[in-house]
DNA sequence: GCATTGAAAACAAACGATTGATGCATCAGA
DNA sequence: TCTGATGCATCAATCGTTTGTTTTCAATGC
């Protein structure tokens, strides 16, 4: 094996996770992918056994790298909100630093064969069932509002985390960690118990309208 | 015209709809969509003048029901706060209700000429705006923790509606509109003061463990 | 009430282009 | 010289779209 096959291999990936992010991966053909790298597209099937072969190792080191990232959280801390908002945001960070094939998985992951699919797909369910978990201990703990809906809030919040890939980016204008600790903190607070004493305070004292007007918060 | 034009364009559309949504819009082919319908896929260019033109057809449709719906809210009540727990609530039942326009628009809305993608694509930068707005009022008025980054809160907002529709289905176990208020109620929460008494009473008594064991929060 | 007409609606066939993939030839480096 | 790596030519299938023809059916004339 020649010195460069393993940066053949890189290259290869590479450039095919920027054209499945941008295109899609079924308006992405061989032919784009082979242009890219500097080859001829019979020549791609040397290092790969299908186009959704290569969805597959794209999306399976993903699977990988996320593993990492997540079991550097200690969940024993013995406060869930701590936990939770820990948590949240080292899946905010992973989603920034891997927005490519985040993007790729939650858009075009039904296009991997489905047999293959069972290696892949514990990833995101196990993201949801953790979300979950720490949401139940903290409402047994009292520490959420009594009628808080767990299911639907560990599934919003879920959710909300899983979008942030779209516009947090890790050069953006705050340092990464900042932000995702802003986002993980504003997820956590979403089922804190809010503090009544400034809710009707405000409500009582009938505030003056704000500047903004109606018409201009809806154009057209 | 005869009397079943109409019905056609309504089946197309709605056949279209469905296979866009589960197969995604370039793996549908116009042969799949005929074959739904029950017409060779020359014919179907008698009611379309391309696949790209059907598919911004039914999100110009989706565009203006939005409209429609977004307009009932009141923004002139004079609490930021409800008002976006009424707004939030809203975009969750549309998103329940036209779940499968909305995927599509999510996914595929690159897909539609870039000429026509002005018709379509200012229907989101509204959602956000507005979401963004009531954040700030919000803020000014001193509803929220003093250092929220509203502009970071919001997009965060903005996100998690969007992908309610993924998961909040109208004919779930709960009436759509008490879910929606929940979610409504939750992202809202999300921008709150939290109640400083709860939190730190927990975290001085030092509560017991929590039942659920760290390993089984982490399953493989 | 029946035949005629004309447009709407669908069929049938084909178009060139592109798709993912294969097999074999070739070239370069160890 | 031998093998890993790439070029080259080509495959059958499918793609979105077009064209010309045929069918269907309501309105019309008598």
């Amino acid at each position: 094996m020649r010195a460069d096959a393993a940066e053949r291999w890189q290259q290869i990936t590479r450039v095919a996770t920027d054209l499945f992010r941008r295109k899609g991966f079924s308006s992405t053909s061989m032919q784009d992918i082979s242009d890219a790298v500097g080859l001829l597209k019979g020549s791609l099937y040397y290092y790969i056994d299908s186009k959704e072969d290569l969805l597959f190792e794209i999306l399976r080191d993903l699977h990988k790298d996320g593993e990492r990232i997540i079991a550097q959280v200690n969940f024993d801390s013995g406060d869930p909100l701590t936990e939770l908002r820990t948590y949240l945001k080292q899946c905010a960070v992973f989603g920034a630093l891997h927005a490519d094939r985040l993007a790729i998985f939650l858009r075009d992951f039904h296009y991997v064969p489905p047999e293959r699919q069972g290696e892949i797909i514990s990833e995101r369910k196990m993201y949801q069932r953790t979300v979950a978990t720490l949401v139940k201990e903290a409402k047994e703990l009292g520490l959420t509002p009594p009628h808080l809906d767990i299911s639907l809030a560990a599934t919003l919040i879920s959710g909300a985390v899983a979008g942030v890939h779209e516009w947090l980016h890790p050069d953006g204008p705050r340092p990464l960690d900042q932000a995702a600790g802003d986002i993980a903190e504003v997820l956590t607070n979403s089922i804190r118990i809010p503090s009544e004493a400034v809710v009707k305070s405000v409500a009582k004292k009938g505030r003056p309208r704000a500047k903004v007007s109606s018409k201009a918060r809806r154009p057209a």
